[in-house]
This record gives structure tokens, C-alpha cells and sequence, in this order.
DNA sequence: TTGATAAATGCAAACCATCTGCATTTTGGG
DNA sequence: CCCAAAATGCAGATGGTTTGCATTTATCAA
């Protein structure tokens, strides 16, 4: 686990523990964000019986460190993701089979300041996702 | 209301009722989109007083039948807005009091075609939603 | 190393948006 | 006006997420 990690937990007044180290590293090995159910059932799997409260209390937590990212794809449930480390980036979901890809870019970051002048908010951030159909399911 | 919205109600097979109406109105009186529970609190003010499930029924009906869409602001409801008659668009919401706003414009439809060569995925719909802070709150 | 203490966890139960089943009512075509 | 299909209301279920509380664990200073 990357010492930075280590150290925003630190500063936010935050434990490393068994739990919270488990859930982080199958963050990391996941390349697309995943729910909080199938984290839970990941940890089952690598021996890490973490009860799903404590997975859910912990993302909360990841959020609000910034550590972690939430994503939603409007089927009921939020997914999660690792943030450090990986460049900011978006989503597009098979309407099919679920499947999830990365897309590894942002038309965003440009328009921003658009949408400041247009409305006169303040942007802090954005959410892009696609959907659509996968090779297999169209 | 206009009659291609009855139209399309006729072409699947659905009937014109009373609650029906109603919810259409009151979709297209809101600027922004709304949850099912405030769309069923308007209702009330009306003097339309159907049940919060024929809310939701109805919602996902025409929802289904293209002429609502469903907005996901990851406060854990879906909201709602009536497509027909209005351009395609995206919102932006204050993270201090919730205040939605409109944002006519897309910056994604020059997106597409990079997005389908990328990933082999034929891209269907996307959803794009800004969040920051408004002149008020911030 | 030990002890104190704040943070973290597990369990049970609560919450809240949304959906389902079913009996009853309403709509629209014939 | 009648009738079948569609729609509604009510009650209760569902499923993701959160809260309360007693118990355990990580951290740090002595």
C-alpha cells in the first residue's frame, strides 16, 4: 500500500486497520469500481470476513479522505473506486451484461469554466458516465 | 398537453387517466428535475391526491416510453423531467442547498464516435451532471 | 512493554426509496 | 352502454445503506 495512503489516513486521525487495509487492496486490484457488496464478497473470498457495515462505513470514510471515488450507474447502487493514483476518468457501462470499461478521458476540464460563467456556481466537480452496448451484447 | 405525448401514450397501448394527466402536468411545470416523492407532494398541493406508488408506476412507464428521463444526482433518489418538447441537456447542483440548474449544453455528441472507436461499445445514452456551489452558498 | 484512549468493528435493528401482489376501479374501443 | 385491458390503492415486501451501542483494536506516550 502506498505511503501516501498511510499518510492521509494518519492525518485525518484515521487507524490502519486489518479491515480498512483489506478493503483498500481490493480497491486497488479492481480496474473497474465496484460495489459495496461485491467488495464485501471479495474480502470473504481472500479470508477477510469484514462485516458489510464496516465496508460501508469505511468507503464513507475513503470518500470523504478523497481516497476514494464513488460512481454511480443508476442501478440502485453506488460503485467505488480506488483515486489514488489513477488519473481522473469516466465510465461507460453495457446495458447488456454490466460490463464496465475505463475511459481513460475528460472533455470536461475545458468547459468549466463555461458552465462557471453561464451559472455563476462555483464547479467542484463532475460525474460522465456512458452506456451502451458491448461487442458481446449487441 | 401536447397531443404527441397522448400519441405516444395511444402507440403503447396506455390510457389517458386522471393521475396520468396530472403527473405530466406537474413534470412539465418543473424547471428541474424532481423526485417521485416531491412529484407526489405537488400532486397533493393540486388536489390530485394518487398514491406515491402510482407515482413510481407511472414514472417508469414513461420512462420506458421515451418521454421522461430519470436524473441521478447520487443524493439516493432518482429525479425526473419530462423530455418531450425540450432539448437534450445536463444540470449543474449546489452541494450547499441542493439548488439544480439547468445547463444547455453537451459537449459529449463530438465525443461519441471516439468513445465507440475506443472501446468497441456502441454508445447509447450518457450522463453527465456538474456539482459545486451556488452564488449563495458559496 | 504497558495503559490509556480514541477510533473501529460487529450485530441487530432502523431507514428509506422503490417495487410487487392482489383486489377494485377506470378508461377507451366496439 | 359494455367489456376487456389497463390503471389504481393499499399493504406489505425488498434491497441498499445507515444508526445505536456494547466490545475490540490500533496508536502513542510514559
Amino acid at each position: 500500500m502506498a505511503d501516501s495512503i498511510i499518510e492521509r489516513l494518519r492525518a485525518g486521525g484515521k487507524k490502519l486497520t486489518k479491515a480498512r487495509r483489506a478493503i483498500l487492496e481490493a480497491l486497488e486490484r479492481s480496474s473497474v469500481p465496484i460495489t459495496a457488496g461485491e467488495l464485501h464478497a471479495r474480502l470473504r473470498k481472500v479470508r477477510v470476513p469484514i462485516d458489510l457495515v464496516t465496508v460501508y462505513r469505511n468507503l464513507g470514510m475513503l470518500q470523504k479522505l478523497g481516497l476514494v471515488t464513488a460512481v454511480g450507474l443508476h442501478d440502485g447502487q453506488m460503485r467505488y473506486e480506488v483515486r489514488h493514483g489513477r488519473e481522473h476518468h469516466h465510465h461507460i457501462q453495457c446495458r447488456g451484461c454490466g460490463k464496465i470499461v475505463d475511459l481513460m478521458l475528460c472533455p470536461i476540464k475545458k468547459l468549466t469554466a463555461v458552465v462557471e460563467a453561464k451559472t455563476k456556481f462555483a464547479v467542484e466537480s463532475h460525474t460522465l458516465e456512458f452506456f451502451g452496448w458491448c461487442p458481446q451484447c449487441r
